[in-house]
DNA sequence: TTAATTTTGCAACATAGTTGCTTTTAGATA
DNA sequence: TATCTAAAAGCAACTATGTTGCAAAATTAA
């Protein structure tokens, strides 16, 4: 299979290493997630799997892919949740996200911008940082 | 009244000033915004002002404040809406934001941090930046 | 004070997400 | 390969959040 993802060569061994069975749900959804540039929601996942699959499932397999470190979520200002592919240092229970994400407005597609890393931050005397989500919004290279 | 907001003098020429009629709940629920010093949910401006207000007038209420510029929007990990006042350099249409947003962890509290400005990210070749939304995440003054 | 306009509250609806339970499927074992 | 067990999927019901249309009430203008 020719990954856009160096790190998952077979999807159902990826599946195994991190302790999952290998299911047609979960199958599909991380063929998705793989051949899909931008990040997903949960209703485009629906629609991609031509609803095949209980609304339920779909919440149930990204609530499994979130926990075992395999996607993470990205908070959009229209409040919707979006899941896009991790990296290989994340892992179980700690997700290593230090790139930003990009809204286009004009294809509505978010990307995650690897190459990008979040920027140092000087908070105010008495602040201490844990995380720090950058979103930018704008024109994507393709609708430019 | 001592305001926190040296932009809001009282609270009826405020509403009056943006072409807005003078209601009990515009009044009730802007006088929140000025009293905290966090950001608000939908659901804390229920408890807050004790359920005198309907659920839809408070939607209406936040969306006419949106519109005309008085608060803002902030976007959070766990996909909940909050709001908070926005300074004087807002106005109907175009909302001037060039601050971070802080979540603490330990009050759960989100502040708008004024003194710290949105960083200058360098985006990859052919990505064009209209807006950029920074969300801190960690412990806060009080509570460090 | 009255009339026109705006806003509120209510009911009904829409959408997103959750939970409990039963059936089905995957993986292990004989 | 058949059988057993554990995990996952599907279904129904429910909750939370947000929206829309409309009648009643409140605000503003005359």
């Amino acid at each position: 299979m020719a990954s856009r993802l160096s790190h998952i060569a077979k999807i159902s061994d990826f599946l195994r290493k991190h302790k999952l069975s290998v299911t047609e749900s979960r199958k599909q959804i991380l063929k998705l997630f793989i051949e899909q540039p931008g990040a997903l929601a949960h209703a485009d996942i629906e629609k991609k799997t031509g609803e095949r699959f209980d609304r339920v499932t779909i919440y149930r397999t990204l609530q499994t892919f979130l926990e075992k470190g395999i996607i993470h979520s990205i908070p959009t200002s229209d409040n919707s949740v979006l899941y896009a592919l991790c990296k290989e240092n994340c892992s179980e229970g700690r997700h290593v996200d230090h790139h930003i994400h990009f809204i286009c407005t004009i294809c509505q597609n978010t990307y995650c911008l690897d190459e990008t890393n979040t920027p140092d931050i000087k908070l105010p005397k008495g602040y201490r940082l844990n995380r720090l989500e950058v979103v930018a919004e704008g024109t994507c290279k393709n609708c430019i």
